[in-house]
DNA sequence: TACTATTTGCAACCGAGTTGCACAAACTTT
DNA sequence: AAAGTTTGTGCAACTCGGTTGCAAATAGTA
């Protein structure tokens, strides 16, 4: 028995605990990135270490990524199906200075950079702040 | 009776204090962004919250602009003579993930996006992360 | 000089993130 | 199934960057 969280939890390598299925089945309504304590918001009676940990294994097993906005706290949201979190897979990022959401621009890629001699490159984290649609 | 430092003050306007001309100072020394716990550091007498304020007071003024490099502190560099931090003033930044300095690109403008609909820009923070050319 | 505004220093606090440790749950091996 | 091992969870405590209130000090002004 084996539904949709279960079968994306297997594919990472991850295995499928009951606090896990319910922190992507969240992770996975969004439409906005989600911070820890926005987790702990939701889950008011589940534990702030377990809620951490659970969100570094998704992103060390790249279920998801990582954004930081600037607001202090770091956002999470899903990567695509079979996203390596490589450079070339990466996307460009948007926080509403108005509703403070974060939305992953998946069809923005990150533009490529030439970088100076002797610089090489390894990730890139690119927010752009702004006004979203349903703010503006 | 009015040196370098304190005609840039003066530019911003900025009352030149001499903690402000000490940190300034520092600043114009480095080559790359400095944080405040770093200024702690450098300034191992002088009172965080003040330090604190006066980079406040930089920043607020666009004598220095701030960097999230994602290393959990904020870093803070001169801005170019004329900026005004506008979208098209800014440039990217690199963080070595060696020597862990965050470098200002300066020749380098963060590239134009084509926001979806009904987005709007105010700013850009892009910052590359990988091995700079002292670590190389 | 007296008054006002600005800056500084101190202390205390907040909140995100992180860790150690003991207990619980799941999985292995016999 | 029992014993042993690995993995996950819950709790408490802590770190550290950032921030604020307030009173003393300093600078600027009438």
């Amino acid at each position: 028995m084996d539904n949709e969280l279960d079968t994306k939890l297997h594919n990472r390598d991850i295995k499928p605990t009951a606090m896990r299925q319910l922190v992507l089945e969240v992770l996975t309504e969004q439409t906005t990135a989600i911070s820890l304590p926005e987790l702990e918001n939701i889950f008011h009676n589940a534990d702030k270490s377990t809620l951490y940990r659970t969100l570094k294994t998704f992103e060390e097993k790249k279920l998801i990524h990582s954004i930081d906005d600037g607001s202090g706290s770091m956002k999470y949201a899903l990567c695509q199906e079979k996203c390596d979190c490589l450079p070339q897979d990466l996307h460009v990022h948007f926080v509403c200075s108005i509703c403070q959401k974060t939305f992953c621009l998946n069809e923005i890629p990150v533009p490529t950079i030439n970088l100076p001699i002797d610089f090489t490159l390894e990730s890139v984290n690119m927010v752009i702040k702004g006004i979203c649609s349903n703010c503006n």
